[in-house]
This record gives structure tokens, C-alpha cells and sequence, in this order.
DNA sequence: TAAAAAATATACCAATCGGTATTTTTTATC
DNA sequence: GATAAAAAATACCGATTGGTATATTTTTTA
């Protein structure tokens, strides 16, 4: 006895996800989610125990849809500098990949949960450090292939390449302007080839 | 006649600008703003025509504080490269000095107006547009008196190194670890030694 | 110091907030 | 197709939202 219920709680997910990530935790109100999905709070409430609970499903409904997207994208490649720069390549195309769910998950919650809702921001930063390991990981095995420099510090690396990406994606939301995103990501090419490949 | 109330209308957005600056515009309630104060709705509305210009002026305050400590620090000094040295030297510190209005009010008032208050979001714009020219001009300011390459973009390099600013800020502050900050400075002064500095 | 003006407090408004108890409808099982 | 269970709709709750009209207090000016 079971089947119709998962679909919904699925189609409710998918469908306010991209509202959380665009409005904020408390710029979304319950009546934009029964608009948005159709449906009446009755059953909203019967797929979610409350607003917060919808809130949690929706930043990782966000958030796997583009991890799903950048590991189907890095998964066929050998060489982890490939997997840079194929991870680089990636972010040219973020934004007009993620107009749709209404930007980037992380900085979004992140900076919405943030003295706002301790345990959300909880889960914002158990992502970056899933993503910072993932980054983390390429070097290392660059390193382990001797096409990566052994004395540069991948945790190092791996933070300052995520805080770049970051950096332009914020800029370019903020700004309507994909140049910072291009640019950006042309200087973390140059930072490859100059500080981390041998 | 006239006197009193500016006094408390300076009082309020100084008491609201921090609110406004961590919780967002639907995160902060008029509620929260007489709690703050101390004062009724009365005064508040007496003084502000409504939530949103109390929002617009909280922005601008939070920007003031930040862009006057900037030229102070800098105004004092000769050649345009220490100068953008000094600016980043200015946000090594920006995290523990920011943390009595609750962060970058450019990062944080950037995310939480985009797709909800187009005009905060203008405000926001501008702000930004103001300080890449201010960096801008000391880059141009450089290449005049050949301490620069002449052949680089001041516009480029002005967003790039903007860009580089916020997402550090963005993580350090989403991450609570000042790390990312320190990194992406010592980062950015190599960016100045080998690309920009002849 | 009295009068005028300005500033603040009080009391209230309709609308909306998140959430729930109950009823109705839909779905699955026999 | 009857029945039981699950899911969704309806109708409601108290609390809070941003905002306003009016009364009171404070400040300024004459």
C-alpha cells in the first residue's frame, strides 16, 4: 500500500525546489507551494511533516540534480587533471545549466540558512566538504600519476579552487554577466598549468 | 524644527542594518525592528515610509561602513600597487570586522534580493559596479606610471579580483573559517606579482 | 512659558502566516 | 465490485504579518 503517495512527495519536491532556492527559506510561504504544485495543504502536510522538512528535501533535490550532472560529466575521463578541467569546462556552463532551479544551491541556502537555520546551514557545509573532498581526491591521484606537483597541499588547493568557482558564480548571478564565470574559470586553467601540474 | 528625529532615524537604521544584513528582507519583521529599537511602530513609520525603504537605507548604511573604512585606510597611501596590496591586506581582516553587522552586506543583500526585490538588487549592482571601478582606477592608475603591464584589461582584472574577494568571503563566512580568506589573499597578491606587475 | 509643531505611543486593521482536525476522494487489495 | 486504507481536500485555528488612524507626549519656536 504504497506507490501513489511517493510520486507525489517526488512531484512536490521537484517542483518547489527551484522556489526554496530562489526566495529563501522564508521568502517561500506555504500558499506559494500550493500554487506552484496544485495541490492543497492537506496534502503537503501529508508528505511533509512541516515547511523545514520541505525546505531540507528541496536543497538536496538541488543539490544532487547538479552533483548527478557533474559526476555523469567527470565519471568517462582517465586522467584526474582531465577531471579539472572537465570540472572547469563544467562551470562555463553552470549558470544557463542552473537558471532553471534558480542558481547555485550552496551559495543560496548558504548564505540564506546562515544565522538563520543552524541545521540547514549544517547541510550546506557537509556538501561544500563533500565537493572540497571530491576536488581533494583529483589532486590527489594527480599527484599519486606524477602529473600533479607532490608538495602542493591538496586540501589547500581544493579550497581555493571551490571558493573561486563560488566567487563567480556569485558575481555573475548578481551581476547578470556570464564574463565573470569565463573569466574565472580561464584563470583557474592558468592556475592548473602554473601552481599544480609538473 | 528638526533635530530629534534624525537623530533617531540615524539610530534606527545603525540598531536595523545588521538585522536587515543577516536575516534578509522577509526574515526580518517589523517586529523584529521595534524589538530591536525599542521604539513602537509610530516612530518607525514616522520615520521611514515603509519596511522596504528602511531595507534600502539598512543596505546603504551596512555598505558606508565598510567603503569609508576602505578609503581611510587606503587614502593614505602613494602608489597605486600598495595600494591594492593594502586592499587586500584590508580584507584579511574583513571577516572579524564584519561580524557586528553579520557579514558582507554586498554577498548577503546580493543573494537574498535577486528574484525578490529588483531594486535592492539595482542598489546592489551599483555598489559593486562602484568598487570594481575603484579597483579598476588603481590598476589604470599603475599601468600610467609603468608599475603595471600595459597590455592587461583594468576592467577584467578589477572583476576578477572582486570576484576573488566575495567567493573567499562567501566561504569563509558559509564555512566559519577564515582559512579561505587568508589563502585567496596571498593568492591574489601572487595574481598582482605575476600578472599585473612589471 | 504658552502655543504650535513634530515625534512617538496606542490601538487597531485586513491579510497572511504555518499548521491541524476532519471530511471527502482516490487508490489498492481481496 | 465491495471494503479498507491511504491520500488529498476542506475548513478552520491562533499568531503574526505589514501598515494606518488617532491619541498622547515631547520638542521647538515665539
Amino acid at each position: 500500500m504504497k506507490g501513489k503517495a511517493e510520486q507525489t512527495t517526488q512531484f512536490i519536491i521537484s517542483t518547489v525546489a527551484p522556489i526554496f532556492n530562489r526566495s529563501g527559506y522564508y521568502g517561500t510561504s506555504m500558499s506559494d507551494i500550493t500554487k506552484a504544485t496544485g495541490l492543497t495543504k492537506g496534502a503537503i502536510y501529508g508528505n511533509f511533516k512541516n515547511k523545514e522538512d520541505l525546505a531540507f528535501a528541496a536543497f538536496k533535490h538541488n543539490v544532487d540534480l547538479v552533483v548527478d550532472r557533474i559526476k555523469s560529466e567527470l565519471i568517462q575521463i582517465d586522467s584526474p587533471v582531465d577531471q579539472l578541467r572537465a570540472l572547469l569546462n563544467f562551470y562555463r556552463r553552470y549558470r544557463a545549466y542552473t537558471l532553471e532551479i534558480g542558481g547555485c544551491p550552496i551559495l543560496n541556502i548558504g548564505v540564506d540558512a546562515n544565522h538563520q537555520n543552524s541545521e540547514l546551514l549544517a547541510k550546506v557545509q557537509e556538501v561544500v566538504k563533500k565537493s572540497q573532498n571530491y576536488i581533494r581526491k583529483m589532486i590527489e591521484l594527480g599527484q599519486a600519476s606524477k602529473e600533479i606537483k607532490s608538495e602542493i597541499d591538496p586540501e589547500q588547493y581544493a579550497k581555493r579552487i571551490f571558493a573561486l568557482i563560488e566567487g563567480a558564480i556569485f558575481m555573475a548571478v548578481t551581476m547578470n554577466d556570464d564574463s565573470y564565470v569565463n573569466d574565472m574559470m580561464n584563470h583557474a586553467d592558468r592556475l592548473l598549468d602554473e601552481e599544480l601540474i609538473n
